[in-house]
DNA sequence: TGTGGTTTAATGGTTGAACCAATTTAACGG
DNA sequence: CCGTTAAATTGGTTCAACCATTAAACCACA
């Protein structure tokens, strides 16, 4: 199995550039950019490529523009969404852990909110195309699959609490977690271990028991932080 | 106390209408839209202006482009990030009321784990920023500017997490509620009100109570919630 | 003195046309 | 019927010009 070779055009390295040296602190907060006549220049491309970049950006929340004046950068614990967070990643990678640790704490809050809502508000549809997933995930044959499907199965949740922000909410930590899928791949456990925590959720979803759910979706939660903390060498913290 | 008159530019007012024909349903999941070249000409824009509106439609995750092919329209549930829901909510406004009721949700959700984490990880320097948010709004003239400290008092007590995540997240949601900012303004409670709800949070978070934090947090939020339903006519779920 | 208007330079916003590159579709030949 | 090739379609990028807004410098008048 290969993986998708990853085309990235000229604006979108345009973009990683750029963001990188806002991440790292060369680009500081109330700094201007250079105009985009030089910028485009610089990075040797042409300014309407450049502005595609910038108007990206801008969506992010990493800088403004304001015409007559120029691109500011903004001051991104202040501004920038939770999709910042995929690239800081990206970035950062191993060189801050820091960020995965957020990511992971993360993860357990939304995971039980999740479990939780979704035994209160699921119907008959949503706890069957769950157990399609599960199902597939057992007999999924390679790392890939098992974490697109694993993802998968946290999407099937969230359209199970009928609430669109938890679904928005979900969509945006997979991209999240797109950013260092590699890493993850090294930490995925066995389908079958999975597929009975999973199990576990589920039933208790369809049962409409809060209190399982969330219990079993920590457990869930759990196993998958320890391989991958133990992955990364990261010390698990007491609480 | 004027408002800032927002000025829209071009590629934003096209995002704004194919956004539109996106939730509206005139572009379903898996249509193309039209080439840029025709959609440039109908909207009566230049194909760069356009392209510049169809990259933010594609951060979003409404669209996807791809060379040769076109841009499709993606199923907005599987893909749109958190930051659509803003975007859906001036859209249907008023139309939709379940997208507010679900954001209310998740306002408590969020508020309580911010509540909780706050309280485990915060310093000194937090809370005496969280006082000074506190002290400015029981002092604050205006509604607007009533509603900008109160935001303010979320995004502090998410940087008393010190998580990025939550940083990240608040930041999300306060673009989203900026989209009906006008609608809120009319259910906003009296200053000395919020205040006293306010310091009952930051004395548990400063104590270190998780406890406390959180339950002082819901009745914070169930505050503010019950003057927005009540202006916005939704019944109050029991749970 | 300072208030407000005017000019000017810098900078983003928009436009039009051309050409490159990837994809899809149709045509072709075995 | 199938694989290959050619053409058409569509997004990606570039270039050059002009418009609109902003900020700063300057000026005029009270």
């Amino acid at each position: 199995m290969f993986e998708p070779i990853r085309k990235v055009n000229t604006s979108e390295q345009a973009l990683l550039q750029i963001q990188a040296r806002i991440f790292d602190g060369t680009y500081k907060a109330g700094d201007r950019l250079p105009p985009e006549r030089e910028l485009s220049v610089e990075l040797g491309i042409n300014r309407n490529t450049l502005r595609e970049a910038l108007k990206k950006l801008e969506h992010m929340g990493l800088v403004v523009t304001r015409q007559g004046d120029g691109t500011r950068v903004l001051d991104f614990y202040q501004n920038a969404g939770i999709d910042v967070l995929g690239s800081l990643l990206l970035d950062q990678a191993r060189g801050d852990l820091r960020v995965i640790e957020d990511l992971f704490e993360a993860r357990e809050l939304v995971g039980k909110e999740l479990a939780r809502s979704a035994a209160l508000n699921r119907d008959e549809d949503d706890v069957e195309r769950m157990r399609e997933v599960i199902e597939d995930i057992a007999s999924a044959p390679e790392i890939p699959e098992v974490q697109r499907l694993e993802y998968l199965f946290f999407h099937e949740l969230a359209l199970s609490t009928h609430n669109l922000f938890y679904i928005f909410l979900i969509n945006s930590i997979k991209r999240a977690y797109m950013n260092f899928r590699d890493l993850y791949a090294t930490a995925s456990g066995n389908p079958k271990r999975i597929r009975e925590l999973q199990d576990a959720v589920v039933d208790a979803v369809e049962r409409g028991s809060t209190r399982d759910a969330v219990r079993e979706m920590k457990k869930y939660l759990g196993h998958g932080k320890r391989l991958m903390f133990k992955t990364l060498k990261i010390p698990l913290k007491k609480r």
